[in-house]
RNA sequence: CGGGGCGUAGCGCAGCCCGGCUAGCGCGUCUGCUUUGGGAGCAGAAGGUCGGAGGUUCGAAUCCUCUCGCCCCGACCA
């Protein structure tokens, strides 16, 4: 059933695929830049999605689910929007056999159709703010797809809010950038960079938008989440507008934030390694597994192994765990089966075991011997939540340091270009756009993000020598 | 949408250049026995419109024409 994979030095892209596919993570689909979502990796987005739904909760936000359909009409009401999504929409021209009047489009993102919903049910601002959040499917027709960073159809959360004041919109657009922030680096062990975006890379119809910027395993970025600033662009395009206290009509001020299914893809290329996925035990589906050995001829052995087995499991108070008893698989063979899979942690159970009352508990995230010790059976249920927690946080501090190794302050041009082609560079940026195409036709990188924490001072671009105060990081995206 | 590559068993491939017996190999699957502390061994079995259509030929997986699909690399994007 499984094949050694490539290694990520060998072949990064390939290395991905693979480890996807024998994870049974997820699978291609029929239809061309379509994928399916396999049980496994269901489960880690379901994870992924009630972490961050807490934290919507938290601060205010409720769900509610809006249309698919979206008519073609209301993409076409905000100029840049149309502008930026216009060439990846899917249209829907026929229903019941029949030519519709106007073409619906299968929502890539629900700004419009929310936004006339907003502008039927704000009044007043008594009424503000309205803060939803919807978990949904949306659909951009991409040209080149790639299994969770970039399908035709993808899942994601996408929230709307709509405020009284410019500043309440920023500040809400800044709470959700700390949202994605905590949940990247506390939940997925993801070292993530805040920034704003350049006018360039920002969304189609926003003031300004804020991203989660991450390093992946081929030193590649990612852009693992944004919140947008949508200011009075789509009030004004849909008349989201309010009555305030002084009698007077006034556009809302609105915002919108994501984090799609790239998440997984995200958690996938920071952590794993040539044995295959390594996940986070907070979203791990299985934090621990335990692999009963025992020989089949003897049948007291196999009964006194599972015995000590089901007295482990008793104590495992809270801890998402999986008994592989599948006696017909080598212990070797399912011992890297659930290695591939990530699973964090592993309990190992023989009878040599038994008669030393203790297991051997293997770390996924250090390799082989290593990763191994022996933990007396009367300590396993205090010890497996705190190597979890250990786990956890050896994750978060081995992706900062890779992320940081390979993080470059370059003095010159020169070197800024041997920078992005080795990971991040940390530079001086003017804000000129002509030199930002300028570098990405030079060297295939882009400005990932502006930092949200500039250091004082200034000095010169980078690029351009131009006088520059804010540093951005350059690299190359997916 | 441009460039490259690939379609032969569930998966990975060989065979094609130079046409020729019944289309092979590895992994997996199934059955039986022996095994189980890092991807077990032996024996047996099942599994194919060689992506599709047309053509050349006594004869096509192999040569020619057309066509469909997928993957990778670029431009566009969460």
């Amino acid at each position: 059933m499984f094949d050694k994979i490539v290694p990520r030095s060998e072949d990064y892209a390939k290395w991905y695929t693979q480890v996807i596919r024998q994870a049974e993570m997820a699978d291609y689909s029929p239809v061309r830049g379509c994928m399916v979502v396999r049980p496994y990796g269901y489960a880690l987005w379901e994870n992924v999605k009630a972490q961050l739904d807490i934290r919507f909760k938290e601060t205010g936000h409720e769900n509610a689910a809006f249309p698919l359909f979206i008519p073609m009409s209301f993409i076409e009401k905000e100029a840049e929007h149309v502008e930026g999504f216009k060439p990846e929409l899917a249209v829907v021209t026929h229903g019941g056999g029949k030519k519709l009047e106007e073409p619906l489009v299968v929502r890539p993102t629900s700004e419009t159709i929310i936004g006339y919903m907003y502008s039927q049910w704000i009044q007043s601002y008594r009424d503000l703010p309205v803060l939803i959040n919807q978990w949904a499917n949306v659909v951009r027709w991409e040209l080149r797809p790639r299994l969770f960073l970039r399908t035709m159809e993808f899942f994601w959360q996408e929230g709307h809010t709509a405020h009284a004041t410019h500043e309440e919109a920023v500040e809400e657009t800044l709470r959700i950038l700390d949202i994605y922030t905590d949940f990247a680096v506390n939940e997925a062990a993801i070292p993530v960079i805040p920034g704003r975006k350049s006018e360039s890379e920002k969304f189609p119809g926003a003031l300004t938008s804020y991203t989660i910027e991450a390093m992946m395993g081929d030193k590649r970025a990612l852009q693992a989440g944004t919140s947008h600033d949508l200011g009075q662009n789509f009030a004004k395009a849909f008349e989201i507008q309010y009555l305030d206290a002084n009698q007077k009509q006034q556009h809302c001020w609105t915002t919108s934030w994501g984090v799609s299914t790239r998440m997984i893809g995200a958690i996938i290329m920071t952590h794993g390694d040539d044995q295959g996925l390594v996940l986070p035990p907070r979203l791990a589906p299985t934090q621990l597994v335990i692999v009963p050995i025992v020989p089949k001829n003897r049948a007291d052995d196999k009964q006194a192994v599972m015995q000590a087995v089901d007295g482990i499991c008793e104590t495992l108070n809270g801890v998402r765990y999986h008994v592989d008893d599948r006696f017909d698989y080598s212990p070797g063979w399912r011992f890297n089966e659930w290695e591939l899979k990530g699973v964090p942690l592993r309990i190992e159970i023989g009878p040599r075991d038994l008669s030393n009352q203790q297991v051997v508990l293997a770390r996924r995230d250090i390799p082989g011997k290593d990763g191994k010790t022996f933990v007396p059976m009367n300590n396993i249920a205090e010890t497996v939540p705190r190597m979890l927690e250990t786990i956890q946080a050896d994750m978060l501090k081995r992706a900062t340091a890779f992320r940081d190794a390979n993080t470059f302050e370059p003095e010159s041009y020169d070197e800024f270009k041997e920078a992005v082609e080795n990971g991040f560079a940390r530079v001086r940026w003017c804000g000129d756009a002509a030199y930002e195409e300028k570098v990405r036709e030079e060297t295939q990188a882009t400005i990932r993000c502006i930092l949200m924490e500039q250091p004082d001072g200034d000095g010169k671009c980078i690029v351009s020598g131009k006088p520059a105060k804010e540093i951005a990081i350059f690299a190359r995206a997916y």
